[in-house]
DNA sequence: GCAAATGTCGCCGTTTGA
DNA sequence: CGGATCAAACGGCGACAT
C-alpha cells in the first residue's frame, strides 16, 4: 500500500457501502508518493517517487489518497505524549521531533519504554527511539532499528555502528555531496572520518569540509530549539499539464490571483505580514527561477501581493512551457507589531 | 520518460548606503 | 564634489530536509 498520488483521487464508495481502493496501476498524473509500506518498498518504492514510476514497480499496490488534517491531528497527539515525558522539545516536520532529555534521572532504556508507551496510548501507533550524546546521532539512530525500534548509542559506539553506514546517513549530506564525496573514494562515514582534510577543504572549500570531519567523529553541539518563528509563507501548484505562458494566460491568471489570496490568507491567520514577495516558477525543462521585490512595509495584502507578484513575472523571460507556479511572502514580521493601518503606499492597477 | 508542497540555510554576485 | 572603500542588504539559486 502506498500513500499520495496528488489530486483528488478518492476511494470509489460501492452500493453495498464498502469501499473500493484504487490500485497504484490506475494512476494517471504529476503526483509523488508522500509513504509506502514496508511491503511496497521491498519492491523499490519509496516516499517522493513519482506515483507514476511506482505504479510501474508494484502495480497491485492499493494507492490510498493523503488526509492532511488526520496527520495534522495525529502529529499533534504525538508530540503532546511525548511532552509529557521530556522537558525540551523541537519539532521537526509532521512526524519527527528531538528532546533534550539530559535532565531526567531515569536510564535511557526506560526512557525509550516510557515514550513508546505514552505514543502508543496516545495514539495507537509505534515509534522509533534513537538516544545518543547528540541530534546528529539520534538523527542516524532513530533510523537504525524500524519499525517500532530503539537504538542506545554511547561515542564508543561510533567506530562499530556508525563508521560502516554510508554517508548519506548523516542529516545534512544529500544527493550532491554523497556523490562527490563517491568520486573521492568516500562511501563510509568511517572513511570520511579519516579522509585527508586538505582533500576535503581543495574539494568543498573549508567551512563544508570542517563540518564534514566534526560529523564523520559523531561530533555535533547544535541544541534543541524549542521555538522558532516562520522565515516565510508560500503556495506552489503543478498544473496538471505544461501551460503556456501566453496561449493559456486565460488559465493561468486565476491560479496566479488564486495563489496569492491564499499566500495572504495563510499570513492572516498565522498573524504575520511580509515584506519580501516572491515567484517561483518551473518550466516544462523542471528547470527553476525565482524572482523577489521588496516592499517598504510588510503586508499581507492579497492584491498588493498580486500586484508585486505580477512584477516579478513580467522579469522572468517566457520562452518554455510551465509546469509550476508559486507565490512566496518572506521577511516576516507579527501583525500585531507592523502599524494595521497605514495608508498603502503603492499605486493600485490592474494589469 | 517522470519528477509535490513547503520551508530553511548558505553562497555569491550586485546594489546600496554610509 | 567626485571617488574610493567597505559593510550591509538584496536577490537568485542550489542543496537539503520532511
Amino acid at each position: 500500500m502506498v500513500v499520495g498520488g496528488g489530486r483528488d483521487h478518492h476511494p470509489h464508495i460501492r452500493a453495498d457501502g464498502t469501499r473500493e481502493f484504487s490500485k497504484l496501476r490506475d494512476y494517471v498524473g504529476r503526483g509523488v508518493l508522500t509513504t509506502a509500506t514496508y511491503e511496497a518498498r521491498a519492491l523499490g518504492v519509496h516516499s517522493g517517487m513519482p506515483t507514476m514510476k511506482a505504479g510501474k514497480l508494484a502495480p497491485e499496490a492499493i494507492l490510498l489518497p493523503v488526509h492532511f488534517e488526520l496527520y495534522r491531528r495525529y502529529s499533534r497527539l504525538f508530540k503532546q505524549a511525548v511532552a509529557e515525558i521530556c522537558p525540551s522539545i523541537e519539532d521537526v516536520g509532521i512526524d519527527e521531533l528531538y528532546a533534550d532529555i539530559t535532565s531526567l534521572p531515569e536510564d535511557s532504556m526506560t526512557i525509550a519504554r516510557r515514550i513508546k508507551d505514552g505514543v502508543r496510548a496516545a495514539t495507537g501507533l509505534t515509534c522509533s527511539v534513537g538516544i545518543t550524546p547528540n541530534k546528529l546521532l539520534s538523527k542516524i539512530s532513530s533510523d537504525l532499528k524500524k519499525p517500532d525500534g530503539v537504538t542506545i548509542l554511547t561515542m564508543k559506539d561510533l567506530p562499530t555502528v556508525i563508521w560502516p553506514l554510508p554517508v548519506s546517513k548523516i542529516n545534512g549530506i544529500g544527493p550532491k555531496a554523497t556523490a562527490k564525496l563517491g568520486t573521492l573514494g568516500i562511501e563510509s562515514i568511517g572513511e570520511l572520518a579519516k579522509a585527508d582534510s586538505a582533500a576535503l577543504q581543495q574539494h568543498f572549500g573549508p567551512h563544508y569540509a570542517f563540518w564534514l570531519t566534526e560529523v564523520a567523529h559523531g561530533r555535533d553541539d547544535r541544541p534543541v530549539v524549542t521555538s522558532s518563528e516562520p522565515k516565510s509563507i508560500s503556495r506552489e501548484t503543478t498544473f496538471d499539464r505544461d501551460l503556456h505562458p501566453r496561449a493559456d494566460r486565460a488559465l493561468l491568471t486565476p491560479i496566479f490571483s488564486e495563489l496569492c489570496a491564499q499566500v495572504a490568507d495563510d499570513l492572516r491567520r498565522k498573524g504575520y505580514r511580509g515584506r519580501t514577495i516572491g515567484i517561483k516558477l518551473r518550466f516544462d525543462n523542471f528547470a527553476t527561477v525565482t524572482r523577489d521585490s521588496r516592499l517598504s512595509s510588510a503586508t499581507d495584502d492579497k492584491l498588493l501581493i498580486r500586484l508585486v507578484a505580477g512584477r516579478c513575472l513580467k522579469r522572468v523571460p517566457l520562452e518554455r512551457r510551465i509546469r509550476l507556479l508559486g507565490v512566496r511572502v518572506s521577511s516576516l514580521e507579527p501583525a500585531a507589531v507592523s502599524e494595521a493601518h497605514l495608508p498603502v503606499q503603492a499605486g493600485l492597477g490592474f494589469d
